[in-house]
RNA sequence: GCCGAUGUGGCGAAAUGGCAGACGCAACGGACUUAAAAUCCGUUGGGCUUUAAACGGCCCGUGCCGGUUCGAGUCCGGCCAUCGGCACCA
């Protein structure tokens, strides 16, 4: 026999209508404006993450975000909104740079292939995306505005008194250079010998970078920063407003981690305390705490090694131990550092301080458990209620003081959490709240500390070493850097033969010699963008995609990225579903957002912070870019492990498409689970729902004598019985409800229910057909477009394509039913089960119920101690 | 170590505090067929039990232990396991 016949000529219908979609462009959104465009239509902006175009093609992971969100954007179209719908490329960055340097293909080349590759495969899922809007971040049309957002940065600096960005020439101070949200700064950085480049600290991973695994060392170089950290509160106050997972949203506030606490500055001990030679009068450390109420257990304090008093005080004699732990500190790369974390080290300085609350002489530590980065660089050890101090205590033999006595019964010492404040005269007795608040005041009068708070969110590196990136717009001049003018945009890296990295931390842009140079005096800077860049406003571009007179036009962010209005026609179901969270009336900005978790605090916080900064200046008319987000878990392989090439489990969305169609393939992705679950791929599964599209299939059509398939003379145009309404109302319902709400999976499980309702009848009723395939439409679009083709040939009346009708309304009514089985239950346990009207008062249901017989033998002997009922649904009878 | 998510049949999963297991997969039985595939119909959580057979009846069951409630997969408290994130951030 020949290849299996195929349940439904799904090969055929599926290219039909891509053809037919794409011809006449019926995904095109209009912008105001332009055209037909209908103001009175509310907005509905559904995004994907958009993908980096890889060698190795879609899998099936893909296309899971991908195929909710198409569902979502068909839906609401037919809702009668003007939705936006857009796919791009994220295509710059390291992967493609690799492999062009592993194949000596350039990277513009396999960029494109690759882009074209995921194209093809995206279009053959059926997506209803507006391809007229598509963007790719390596084109120069787009990175010009890319470089251009870049020079707004360049070009702000965040007032505090304000809590905004604003131009820099806002700025009165003498040293702008020093508060430009983009500055220059010499940082010890993570650099990636094998790619020859820095990476920012999200993109190292256990002291290896994220992509290749390669090792990565601590190097101190003059890189591109961005005060991010200037907004680090406005980034978590205002992640409240968000219609995020709060999952998500708790991983943004932890890498922000905000603490909240004192500085306290201890003096120096003078020189007739110590007998040092060196003059330290005058010094003071200021040191970070969150815990301000345990500062009489305070017995030492440490330095991070590269602290800059650490010169200034360390005792003559102790300077050769303290140069060697330097440089020890120095050299340890982050994978040391972390490996050697469990055994603390230091050297003791020589010197000594004053603990401004007991007075008492304490000596003076350098230890690199203590950071430069975070709070002062500075710490005061309290190793009665801290780990990290408790350990280093221990080791270096330091005195333990008791100040905070667990409420509990256990021991103080080691103790961490809050208690009451003990051996701290100025607030003995207090809890560890109203210790904290006294003492700081107290110090504070005496111009000793003052109250702070600490990120741990640090600035963001935003150069690399690569040629695959946006260049920046700036040149160098004795040794000043110095913006563009816009009108120099874009900025089009040189073509470059060779763009393997240097291996010495120079750019590969410096090979081209003639580019780099701008002028008689001025060179170009020679380093790149990080990926991230594109990523960051992609979804702004979307908006106005052809644009070349600004980045977004006006009108278009404002229409886009405004409120969605209100959602017209809703009945007392869809409302109920609103006010349970639904993705309706959002208060503006993208109104939903699905992607991966991996993206959790890298691009969307970056892409926050870029929104802000252009808020801020006037550019946008939202703070906040993302309104919903959701998350699709990740696909597992056949043998439940995560995909992967050397696992050899990997799914194609090709292989499944060839064997079944895409209508099969997308039902199957939504109908595997809940969307924001993990779970694995299963080839039955996907056979069982192809089924279902075929059985779709024959209940409309059949197949004649010459074995070609034609409208089955089952369909008739005649009025659908009780029953059949009763079915078709409910999975009216119920489809838009778990639309709403992202629970596909039970949608589709009831649109079996219907077809099963409607297997081996007698005749079909057209009306039935009909609206079924509306509500099937968004999970299958060609089996329910040509279907609804096939009717209107056949019985004419209706107008156009499937995709210009407008979604059902189901009537409560309908779904009434006249009569109602109650179970009935003693003491908790079903014991029989009654019909009774709907109608039926409590009193008259519980005597109903009494009266039954099975109840009466059970209840028999006993007496009837309370009935609880629960009307049209059950009885509880409770006997003693 | 800290934070978070998850735990329901052989499997993927359903279930506003109200009949646990909808829907699908797999398995088994039947119809159609020369036969198979496909399709259609039926059975299917575990155990016990009544009966000639059937209808039935009873008990147990949502990771474990406890609590709240007439009633708990769902709410509360405590554990266990798996997965994910963070990890000297003072």
């Amino acid at each position: 026999m020949s290849e299996r016949r195929k349940p439904y000529p799904f090969d055929q219908i599926e290219p039909k209508w891509q053809a037919i979609w794409d011809e006449r462009q019926l995904f095109h959104a209009l912008n105001p404006g332009e055209g037909n465009f209908d103001p009175a239509k509310p907005k509905f902006y559904v995004l994907d993450m958009f993908p980096y175009p890889s060698g190795a093609g879609l899998h099936v992971g893909h296309p899971e975000g991908y195929t909710a969100t198409d569902i979502v954007a068909r839906y609401k179209r037919m809702r009668g909104f003007n939705v936006l719908h857009p796919m791009g490329w994220d295509a710059f960055g390291l992967p493609a740079e690799q492999y062009a340097i592993k194949t000596g293909q350039h990277p513009s080349i396999t960029t494109r292939d690759n882009v074209a590759k995921f194209k093809s495969q995206l279009e053959r899922i059926g997506f209803s995306y507006d391809w007229q809007r598509e963007v790719n971040t390596t084109d120069p049309r787009y990175f010009k505005w890319t470089q251009w957002i870049f020079l707004k940065i360049y070009n702000s600096w965040f007032n505090p008194e304000t809590n905004k960005a604003e131009p820099i020439s806002t700025y009165r101070g003498d040293d702008p250079d020093s508060v430009r949200l983009a500055y220059i700064a010499e940082v010890p950085v993570n650099w990636c010998p094998e790619l020859g480049t820095v990476l920012a600290n999200e993109e190292v991973i256990d002291g290896k970078s994220e992509v290749g695994g390669f090792p990565v060392v601590r190097r101190p170089m003059r890189q591109w920063m961005l005060r991010i950290t200037a907004f680090a509160e406005r980034l978590i106050d205002e992640l409240d407003g968000l219609d995020w997972p709060q999952s998500i949203k708790l991983l943004q506030r932890n890498w922000i981690g905000r603490s909240e606490g004192a500085e306290i500055d201890f003096a120096v001990a003078g020189v007739a305390d110590s007998g040092a030679a060196v003059t330290d009068r005058g010094h003071k450390i200021r040191v970070f705490t969150t815990r301000p109420d345990t500062l009489y257990g305070g017995t030492y304090l440490v330095l991070a090694p590269e602290h800059s008093l650490v010169d200034l005080i360390v005792k003559k004699e102790q300077w050769p131990a303290m140069r060697e732990y330097r440089e020890k500190t120095a050299r340890k790369s982050d994978l040391e550092r972390t490996e050697l974390s469990k055994e603390k080290t230091g050297v003791f300085s020589g010197a000594f301080a004053i603990n401004p609350a007991t007075n008492q002489k304490i000596p003076i530590w350098i230890a690199d458990y203590v950071l430069i980065g975070y709070g002062t660089g500075a710490i005061g050890g309290v190793p009665a209620h801290d780990e990290r101090d408790f350990e280093f205590a221990k080791k270096f033999d330091l005195p333990f003081v008791e100040v905070v006595q667990p409420s509990g019964g256990e021991p103080a010492m080691g103790f961490t959490g809050e208690g009451i404040a003990i051996n701290s005269p100025i607030i003995n007795g207090l809890s560890t709240r109203e210790a904290k608040r006294k003492i700081i005041a107290w110090l504070e009068q005496r111009g000793q500390a003052k109250g702070a708070v600490n990120y741990k969110l640090r600035d963001w590196l935003f150069s690399r070493q690569r040629y695959w990136g946006e260049p920046f717009p700036v040149v160098w001049q004795d040794g000043h850097h110095r913006a563009l003018d816009e009108s120099e945009l874009p900025i089009v890296p040189p073509p470059l033969d060779d763009y393997k990295p240097t291996g010495t931390g120079e750019p590969p842009l410096a090979k081209a010699k003639d580019w780099v140079r701008y002028s008689e005096k001025a060179s170009r800077e020679t380093n790149t963008m990080p990926q991230w860049a594109g990523s960051c406003w992609y979804y702004l571009r979307y908006c106005d995609p052809q644009n070349d007179q600004r980045f977004v036009g006006e009108e278009a962010e404002r229409y886009w990225m405004g409120d969605s209005t209100a959602g017209i026609g809703l009945q007392n179901a869809e409302r109920k579903s609103v006010a349970a969270g639904s993705i309706r009336n959002q208060p503006g900005g993208v109104d939903l957002y699905v992607g991966g978790t991996e993206h959790a605090v890298l691009h969307l916080l970056y892409a926050r912070f870029w929104h802000k900064v252009l808020f801020d200046l006037g550019y946008l008319s939202k703070p906040e870019p993302f309104q919903r987000l959701v998350n699709q878990g990740i696909i597992l392989g056949e043998d439940n492990q995560k995909m992967s090439k050397s696992r050899g489990n990997v799914i194609s969305p090709d292989d499944v498409i060839e064997s079944y169609g895409a209508d099969a393939f997308r039902c199957y992705e939504m109908f595997m689970g809940p969307l924001e679950q993990m779970k694995p791929w299963s080839m039955r599964g996907v056979e069982g729902v192809a089924r279902f599209l075929a059985r779709v299939w024959r209940l409309m059509m059949s197949e004649n004598q010459a074995g070609e398939w034609e409208l089955s003379s089952k369909v008739k145009d005649i009025e659908p019985d009780k029953p059949q309404q009763k079915i078709m109302h409910a999975t009216i319902k119920k489809v838009t409800g778990d639309i709403e709400a992202l629970s596909f999976n039970t949608a589709i499980a009831q649109m079996m229910i219907f077809v099963n309702a409607f297997t081996n009848v007698e005749t079909i009723p057209l009306s039935a057909m009909r609206t079924f395939l509306v509500l099937l439409n968004p999970f299958a679009p060609h089996l329910s477009s040509e279907l609804w083709e096939k009717l209107n040939k056949q019985f004419g009346k209706s107008d156009g394509d499937i995709t210009e009708q407008s979604w059902p309304d189901y009537d409560e009514r309908v779904l009434v039913e006249d009569e109602v089985e109650i179970a009935v239950q003693v003491n908790g346990k079903v014991r029989d089960r009654v019909r009774l009207s709907i109608s039926a008062t409590e009193d008259e249901v519980k005597a109903a119920v009494l009266a039954s017989p099975k109840i009466q033998q059970l209840t028999a002997g006993h007496t009837v101690a309370k009935v609880v009922v629960v009307p049209k649904k059950l009885v509880n009878i409770v006997v003693n």
